[in-house]
DNA sequence: ATGATTTGACCTGC
DNA sequence: GCAGGTCAAATCAT
């Protein structure tokens, strides 16, 4: 049995690495620089069919895997049998034909959800899988005069419920990536508007995005850094004016962030590692970048596929790859954007950019698991 | 017509 | 049994 497992696992990375050697192939075949400029279109195409049969069959044997393991470790559930690649969503029943359907929810099992999601995790690995994801707290402040919607954070939620909570005068709204059904995103967050200040939310961010949102890149609420992190012109102007900023920045673990408008001010909690929130985009910075490098290495597997498939499948939408240039040399590498860049990414966060193409040292790095986000926080935070 | 939000009902864990 | 979290039909907005 643990034989049986090691095979697959082993042949899973087997896959992996493939793929990275195919989209690195590619990448000669497709960069400017490299010395092959006469990419043959072919050649490409077979490289990129390699590249998605590569991660299908990851994701097969992932799929094998889970579903053999999940009938046995939740017989005992009222929710046995049902097995499945669904979309991740506990009452949703997309039943494979030799699967018998049970203990289907009078109401809810009328419905059958027709949408797999590519995440294809099984039922109970979801259920397991939700209740180990990275979690964390911010504290967001809105100013006067800022919309509710300012609240977004780069990334495309929908609503799905709203829950009155017991001792709290407003209710929790809760929220789920808009990309859950497309990409099999498990990210949600929940709002929670503060009792003593109405100006104040508390979100709580549940799961990593495993989609491809590239608008996030340019707001991205938590750049990971163990000090506070001012983005912008108004660095000095951001926070409430009777908190100094020294005392915010003695509060370690929490971190503050605050961006070129003053009207967000947001903390963040309960996070131990910051690669749960960015497990790709570890915003590291040159200066601190040794110090977080084995931090870095940390990268999800279905974010290398969503990226990866996404930036050849997909027509391009990148809104910010000026801002995801990393050079080829990988962690630590040098910054493309300069701290005004920055400013202005972030002022013009809903800007796009026209960059043809994602960019392929991007790529790579991504790939070689050496990401570094090209901000220098110390530089922006002086 | 399509997608997002609202809201009452349902499910699960404590 | 209760509270929190989620679903999905109904409704609203574009």
């Amino acid at each position: 049995m643990e034989e049986s497992l090691k095979c697959e696992q082993v042949g899973l990375i087997d896959e992996l690495i493939l793929g990275k050697e195919l989209a690195k192939k590619l990448c000669d075949h497709l960069l400017p620089s490299s010395s092959s400029t006469s990419s043959s279109h072919e050649t490409n195409e077979v490289l990129i069919e390699k590249i998605i049969s590569t991660y299908e069959k990851a994701i097969a044997m992932l799929n094998c895997k889970a579903n053999v393991g999940e009938s046995k470790a939740k017989n005992g559930s009222k929710r046995d049998s049902h097995c499945s690649l669904t979309n991740g969503s506990p009452r949703s029943e997309v039943m494979e034909p030799e699967f018998e359907h049970k203990n289907v929810s009078k109401k809810r099992g009328e419905k059958v959800h027709g949408l797999i999601s590519d995440f294809n995790l099984g039922f109970f690995e979801m259920m397991e899988f939700r209740k180990t994801m990275p979690r964390w707290t911010e504290q967001v402040k809105l100013c006067l005069g800022t919309a509710e919607g300012s609240l977004e954070d780069g990334y495309s939620w929908r609503k799905y419920g709203q829950k009155d909570i017991l001792g709290a005068k407003f209710p929790r709204g809760y929220y789920r990536c808009t990309y859950r059904n497309i990409q099999g995103c498990l990210a949600t967050k929940q709002l929670q508007k503060s009792d003593e200040d109405p100006m104040m939310y508390e979100i709580t961010y549940i799961g990593r995005h495993t989609c491809t949102q590239v608008n996030h890149l340019n707001k991205a609420v938590v750049p990971p850094s163990k000090t506070k992190m001012c983005i912008g012109e108004n660095k000095h102007q951001t926070h409430q004016k009777n908190q100094p900023q020294e005392e915010k920045i003695e509060q370690p673990p929490e971190t503050i962030f605050s961006f070129g408008s003053p009207a967000l001010e947001v903390k963040v909690e309960g996070l131990d590692h910051m690669e749960d929130i960015f497990p790709s985009f570890c915003f590291s910075s040159p200066s601190i970048g040794s110090e977080n490098e084995d931090n870095n290495n940390i990268f999800s597997y279905t974010m290398i596929e969503n990226n990866l498939m996404e930036s050849f499948i997909s027509p391009p939408t990148s809104e910010s790859n000026m801002f995801c240039h990393w050079g080829s040399t990988g962690l630590g590498q040098s910054v493309h954007s300069s701290p005004s860049d920055i400013t202005d990414i972030v002022s013009t966060s809903t800007s796009v950019t026209t960059s043809p193409i994602m960019d392929l040292d991007f790529l790579l790095d991504k790939i070689d698991f050496d990401i570094g986000f090209p901000i220098n926080t110390t530089e922006l935070c002086t």
